[in-house]
Parts: structure tokens; sequence; C-alpha cells
DNA sequence: AAATAAAATGTAAGCGATTACAAAACTGGA
DNA sequence: TCCAGTTTTGTAATCGCTTACATTTTATTT
């Protein structure tokens, strides 16, 4: 195969296929748009041209011409945790499909970043966008709103949020697995949050399980009720505090697997038996979440379908100019190994 | 709630700005560029007009003019497997700082899914290109090369490649693995590695472990070889295989951490003791492996680092019209606890 | 004060596409 | 054969930006 010999910095432009093929650059264009305008015979000998000179379309400059879209950003807090690389993971494969790219970015919880971040992606020309949660700075939605780029928020749904959202109520997620703990028998338990600065998720699932215990009675002292970044070595740490400061807690709640597999593997260290001495439940049910030992019982969300979903609702924004749809996910909790009555 | 009514709002231009402050779009785009050559008096005009139109620059607009670097483009496997989700999340980080954004696409381990992902980030435009590995059909570098893109892979390092590479080199850190669990005794190993199609990671991985037993005398047989996806439960069920076929196996050799946590898993769960029973090693280091009871023995990769160094070395390739230059990155082995003496 | 060099700004032609609008090439019917 | 009506193709403006080159302004020298 002759590969094409090319000046080192010169394209191969529809122009070059025109020129090639004979006709000019408005039949080319309708060529890679809407055959539908043009005789058989010219069809064949733009292909040819095309296939001889090995040209592809640049996407930008057709982007930059038609104003429509090709690009949709994704902004999450980080990769590190599985649920949103597979979240986005999901969305850039629906999306795809369909001929659009997306363009992923994270801000490691830091909403400056993050506003740093969507001004980027608008300026590379995003026409729409997918922020996760609801808690930012004003200015973040404002300055969206203004550049009148369609957005949604995903992995939160709050009823008093006036954004758009793909998400589930991690209120009421917390909130039940609060009484599952209840009905096990327990009355005392300890919180290892996530960091709650600008995080709904982190703050709605506190919430949501000092609510429930509340509710029964047992309202959580604000000492039992840490916040730590989401790692293993931190939450390991929170677990030996909160041990210190209540020795006869009975049980933990995570908010989410990697805290509670850090607080797991701290209580092993300890020779802390779970369930039996000590109960601990995690949210999100990431793949680690079964093959811990014993399995973590969690509350399992759907990533993949949150980020199709939020591809799909994006992409008929983008689409047909709709506002765009809110949707809640529903969760569901699972039992398994880590939670059992105290004695 | 007033759901983003869709007006058709047009975008603020380097024109717009220009008007506004009185000047010529030249004036407003060297502002933009090269402050140098104008008067402060002038500077401080376009500057006003920026801030009161909020006005930024579109990128495309702008990379479509100066045929200079705007994205580059990241491949890999995927990015539920957290080596490359952080690999790829530090490359970013990384040119983010210098102005650049980063595409990220997955493949699923589908080489043909990755030939499409090339097509795809080159007509987007991006500038160059980092892949995983340096297995794949000829297409697929034919088709960057002739483009004339600068590209790397990445994740091995294979002395008789002749791709530009940052990584590692497989074969040599499953050798020394092998050489440390000869040490330790084991003389009949079980191997549980990644299916080898197209992916000369796990091929090295394998090819490596199995040399080094050769050599030492005790060469693994072909039945002691199996190959499955990278999840949890398939190791779980290759390992079960591995037992019925051999009982006597006194350890087993992982392809990476996360087929190691599913043998690990299992082994709890047929009530076998690790180390003491049973050995298992891991490969990749993820976070994961120091949470897992005992914590993995495994093969420690600079990650993070390594996507650094891919996002430098394209960089550089860009900026100075420079070949991309190979950087063979060093491993070390992080001895934990799942390594025992047979008894 | 005139001549000349240096600094600051403007003009206009691209970059690689799309797409009104206009023109040319076919139809077929009278 | 001629003309109106379709099809098919071409011309040229446009998208938002950069930049070579031209022009104007300002500073320097004699």
């Amino acid at each position: 195969m002759d590969a094409t010999p090319r000046s080192k910095t010169t394209r191969v432009t529809l122009q070059d296929v025109a020129t090639e093929a004979g006709v000019s650059t408005a039949t080319v264009s309708r060529y890679l748009n809407n055959q539908s305008a043009l005789k058989p015979e010219t069809i064949r000998e733009v292909e040819r041209a095309i296939e001889r000179l090995g040209y592809y379309p640049d996407l930008n400059a057709r982007a930059l011409a038609t104003r429509r879209p090709s690009t949709l950003g994704a902004i999450i807090p980080t990769t590190e945790n599985a649920i949103f690389a597979e979240g986005v993971e999901a969305m850039q494969s629906w999306l795809m499909a369909r001929d659009i790219m997306l363009m992923t970015v994270s801000t490691r919880y830091n909403p400056e970043v993050e506003f740093e971040q969507v001004r980027r992606l608008v300026a590379h020309g995003v026409s729409a966008l997918m922020l996760i949660g609801n808690a930012r700075p004003e200015k973040t939605i404002q300055f969206i709103r203004s550049h009148n780029i369609p957005f949604c928020t995903a992995w939160s749904f709050q009823a008093e949020s006036d954004n758009p959202q793909i998400g589930f109520n991690n209120v009421e997620a917390a909130y039940q697995m609060g009484e599952k703990l209840i009905q096990s028998g327990h009355r005392q338990i300890g919180i290892i949050g996530g960091l709650t600065h600008y995080n709904d998720r982190a703050t709605d699932r506190i919430q949501g399980i000092r609510q429930c215990f509340a509710d029964h009675g047992h309202p959580i002292d604000d000492e039992l009720v840490l916040e730590t970044p989401y790692h293993p070595e931190d939450s390991a740490v929170a677990l030996d505090q909160l041990l210190a400061k209540a020795p006869s807690l009975t049980a933990i709640f995570c908010g989410n697997d990697v805290l509670a597999a850090g607080a797991l593997h701290r209580a092993h260290e300890r020779g802390i038996v779970v369930p039996d001495e000590l109960s601990i439940t995690g949210f999100d049910d990431i793949a680690l979440a079964k093959i811990l030992k014993p399995q973590l019982t969690t509350i399992h969300l759907p990533h993949r379908f949150m980020g199709e979903m939020a591809a799909q609702a994006l992409y008929d924004a983008v689409i047909n100019h709709e506002p765009v749809k809110s949707l809640e996910i529903p969760f569901s909790i699972r039992d398994r190994g880590t939670l059992g009555k105290p004695d």
C-alpha cells in the first residue's frame, strides 16, 4: 500500500477532494451530509477522491460552520472513584454511537477548579454540560446559564434544587439504611462521612442517617459524626477516633464504600470482628464491595445507567432545543455481610 | 422552575469586543496573545470591553486559525481499572496547566473499537495521541503515522517495539516476582492472567513468570495458565479450576490486582488461609491492594507519574516538532501479606 | 523643523468546513 | 424547437479567530 506521502504540515481538505474529483467544494460537502441531491455518477467520483486522498472531515471546522453540537462535557470530582469513571464511560459510549464526543475533566472536589473547568469546556465549544451534584458557588451555574448552555447535574436528586437533575435521593437512601440499622437493633452508631464542603451527596447522606436516628428517638451526637476525605486511610483514622470517643458503638455508617472499606480494614487490624462486634455500612456498591471480607452491606446505585440517562437528557436538549428533563433514579439496599445484630 | 429558555443567543465574538473597545480585531487578538506590542491605554480599553461583554475566546476557532495544538487524545482500554483512570487524570492536569485539553476515550479492550476511536479523535483534531500497549492491528499505527500525528504508547516498554513508549518492562517485572516466589520456596504455581488477545501487558506478564520458573527448572504446565477477563468473579472461577487441576499448588501469580483480589476472595470463601496455605501475588498496586486482608503482595507502578511523562513527551513533540522520546519507567515489588512460604 | 526610525494599530486574507442563492444542465410537453 | 420546471452543481459569504503586510502615530535625530 502506498502510504499517501503527505507534506509535513498540510492536511487533506475538502478543497483537495473537490479538485481531485473535479467538482466544487459544495458538492463534496453535500456528499458528506445529504447525498440525496447528487447524481450517482458524481457520488462515485467523490467517493473515489476521498478514498484516494484518505480524506476525513475536520469536525471542529464543521462545528464552527454549522454551530451544531459535536461535543458535550462532563465534569466530575475525580476518576479515582469508579462510580464516576463508570458513569462517564457509559455516557461516552452512548454519545459516541450518535457521533458526539464527550470531554471529561475532573475537579478533585474543588469548586474553584470546577468553575475553571466549566469555562474551559465552554471555551472549547461543548454544547451541553453535566456536573456532579448541586452544591457549588452561584457563579458557576450563572455562568453556564448566561451562556445558554443546556446542563444537568447528576448523582443527586434534591426536590428543592431547581437544576435539571439526573440522580437519586441521597437523604432518603441514607434514611433507609438507618431504618435497617435500627431494625437490626443498633441504637448508638458513629458516622464517617465525606467532606461536606460543597458536596451535597456527602451532606445529604449524613443528614439522612441522622434524621432517621433522631426520628426513632436515638439522635446521633455531633461528636460521633466525622468528615474525612474519601480515602481508606482517612477512614481508618476516623474509626479509631470514633471508637476512642465511644467504645460502645455498635455500628458505623460510612458515606461511601471506599470509606467503609477503610473502616473495615482498620477494624480487622484492631482485631474487631465484623459484623459480630461492629457493623459497617457502605454506600454506592462499587465493585470492591463484593470482594471485601465480609462483603459490604451497602446501597446499590445504577451508575452506568445514570450516566446514560444524563447523556440522553443532554442529547435531547441540544438536538431538540428542549429544556433538560429531570429524572429521579431509584436505589436499593444490598444486604450483605457487614451488618449484623449487636450482642 | 424556569428551565433554561433556549433563546437564540449569539456568542460574544472577538469582533464584538473590538467594536466595544473601539479598536480592530487584530488589536484584541494581540491583547489575547502577546500583550507586548500594545499601548497600556489600549490594553486597559480592551480589558474593559472583555469584562463588560463577558468574552472568552473560541478555542476551536483559534485552533483552526493557528493550526497549533489545543487538544491531545488518550485512548485507554477502560476507566474501570483505576490505573488508567489515574494515569489519564494525571495527564490531564499536567496538560491543563499548559492550556491543552485531553480527550479521553475507552475501547473496552477491543482493537476494532480502538481503531474507530483513533479515527474519531484525529477527526476531532487532536494533535497527538497516547495509546495503551503495543499490540494492535497494523492499520491503527499506520493510520496515525500516515496522518503525521505524534503518538506514544504507554504502560508497556518492549525493546523490540519501534513505537515511542512510556512504560515499563512487564516481562522483567513478572520475572522478578517469579524470583521472589522461588526464593520463598514455591515450586508449583498457577497463573491467572488477563486475556492476551491484543494485550501485550497480559502477554508479557505471563511470559515473564513462565520464563522465570522455566529458567529455575520448574516450568509451568500450560494447563495451569489460565486467561480471564479482568474481573474478580472470573478470577474466582479460575482459582477453582486451577485448584481442581492441581490441588498441590502453593501459589497463584495473578495478572493484575483485580484478578488477585478475586482469587483472594475466593480463597477465603473456600476456607483457604492466605498466605499460609496459598500465596497470591498481584500486579499494579492499585489502592485496593492495601485494604484487602491480608494486604496484597504486588508490583508497584507509578501510574500517575507515567501519565505525566506521557503527557510531557507528547507535549514536547507537538510543541517542538521533535520525535517522541521513549522512556522506561521503573517498577518495584511491594512485599506485603499474601506471599508466604509453602509448608 | 524636517527626516527618519520605531512603535502601535488596522486591513484583509486565510484556516476547513457549510449553505443561501445563482447558474447550468436536464427534463418533457406543446 | 422552445420554454417552463426540475435537478444538479457552482459561487461566494460565513463561522470566530490569527497574522502578514500596510498604514498611521509617536519618538528620535540632526
